[in-house]
DNA sequence: AAAACGGGGGC
DNA sequence: GCCCCAGTTTT
């Protein structure tokens, strides 16, 4: 048995390997057993930016839906986008669906199995490509997400802040990618950073690596890796104007394909600034709510006036999107817009299911 | 090289 | 509540 240091976490991943429902189990990978390239992609793609216990519930229903690259790629988008509500970084809807029908249309409905022609996917960037390259495809690519980067940095005492070590990191993890195994050693790294390596309170006691880290015999691992100090958001400010007819259809509208929220469904409103000019979607007897929607972004927190109204017969505005009482769900709104609808739904007379007001 | 781009979880 | 976390694309 060979005991290089990929060794020794392989054989702790074999024992410790974290249950999701897009992997195979280090002993089925044993006897063969690959996972379904497009379930691997979808997994890696909700998984930008985000937690696996924010995706799990977001997986099941996408490849409930779609089963497979061909299903989605002959999706409305709409669908897509109100299926992705609530996940975040809407871009990577628009993308997913972009990269599905690239995949159907010039590629027969099958995924690359190489990291370069991977790349070259809408959506997928050097992470991903080296993630579904060696997980779906057992190549020996190198994966560096932040988990990687937080156990290299400590596991070899990288004191230089990221973003800066960034490409030192990513060749100290290209130097351990083993040839064998490489699809469980890229999971056993990233399972590595996100049960044992945490950000905080690191659990050296008990990490495969504890003795050749150099941070855990420095006593550094719990402050690596340093990042340069980031700065603080600005407020911006918004209207939101909500109108429902009298037999409950909400008035709503499809965001611009750029910007914020784009391609989302949304209430009718401002810009967003610093004073920015109300502007109604209709003329009408709209009242203004005590309540702001709050809600915080990357780069700015926002806080939102809520303006509700009926909304007249034929008052629609062009780019209305008009939504019956049955169809219209809370869930396929961004989360800052189902936070207007919270405020504001609780101020309309509720209707009946023969139109009626009660 | 830097900014844009959401949401959730830990403390 | 405030702070922290984390890939790709666009500028």
């Amino acid at each position: 048995m060979r005991d290089g240091l990929s060794d020794i976490l392989l054989e702790w991943y074999d024992t410790h390997a974290r249950v999701m429902p897009w992997r195979v189990s280090p002993q089925d990978r044993k006897d063969g057993v690959l996972p379904d390239p497009y379930c691997v992609w979808m997994s890696e793609i909700m998984l930008q930016q985000t937690t696996v216990a924010a995706v799990k519930d977001y997986f099941h229903r996408f490849t409930a839906k779609w089963p497979t690259v061909s299903d989605l790629a002959a999706a409305e988008d709409a669908d897509v986008m109100a299926e992705w509500a609530g996940l975040g970084y809407y871009a990577r809807a628009r993308n997913l669906l972009k990269c599905a029908r690239a995949v159907v249309d010039d590629h027969g409905g099958r995924f690359p199995d190489t990291r370069e022609g991977l790349l070259k996917l809408p959506g997928v960037g050097p992470y991903t490509a080296g993630a579904v390259s060696s997980i779906a495809f057992n190549r020996s690519e190198v994966v560096v997400d932040g988990n990687v980067e937080r156990v290299m940095s400590r596991l070899y005492n990288v004191e230089t802040p990221l973003p800066t070590s960034k490409p030192e990191l990513t060749e100290l993890a290209r130097a351990l990618t083993p040839e064998e195994r490489p699809g469980d050693y890229a999971q056993a790294v990233m399972d590595l950073g996100a049960t044992i390596c945490t950000p905080r309170n690191p659990a050296c006691g008990i990490c495969p690596w504890r003795e050749p880290c150099v941070a855990r015999a420095e006593g550094t691992a719990a402050s690596l890796p340093r990042k340069l100090p980031k700065k603080k958001v600005p407020t911006r400010f918004g209207h939101a104007y909500v109108a429902r007819r009298a037999d409950g259809t909400w008035l709503l509208e499809t965001r611009p394909e750029k910007g914020m929220l784009g391609g989302m469904l949304g209430w009718p409103g401002s810009e967003w600034s610093d004073d920015p000019t109300p502007t109604p979607p209709f003329d009408g007897h709209w009242t203004t709510l005590n309540a702001e929607a709050l809600h915080t972004f990357t780069h700015f927190h926002l806080r939102l006036k809520v303006h509700t109204a009926e909304l007249p017969h034929g008052a629609e505005p062009g780019n209305a999107v008009l939504i019956g009482k049955h169809d219209f769900k809370p869930s396929s709104l961004p989360t800052v817009m189902r936070k207007v609808y919270d405020l504001a739904a609780a101020t309309f007379v509720p209707v009946a299911d023969d139109g009626s007001e009660r």
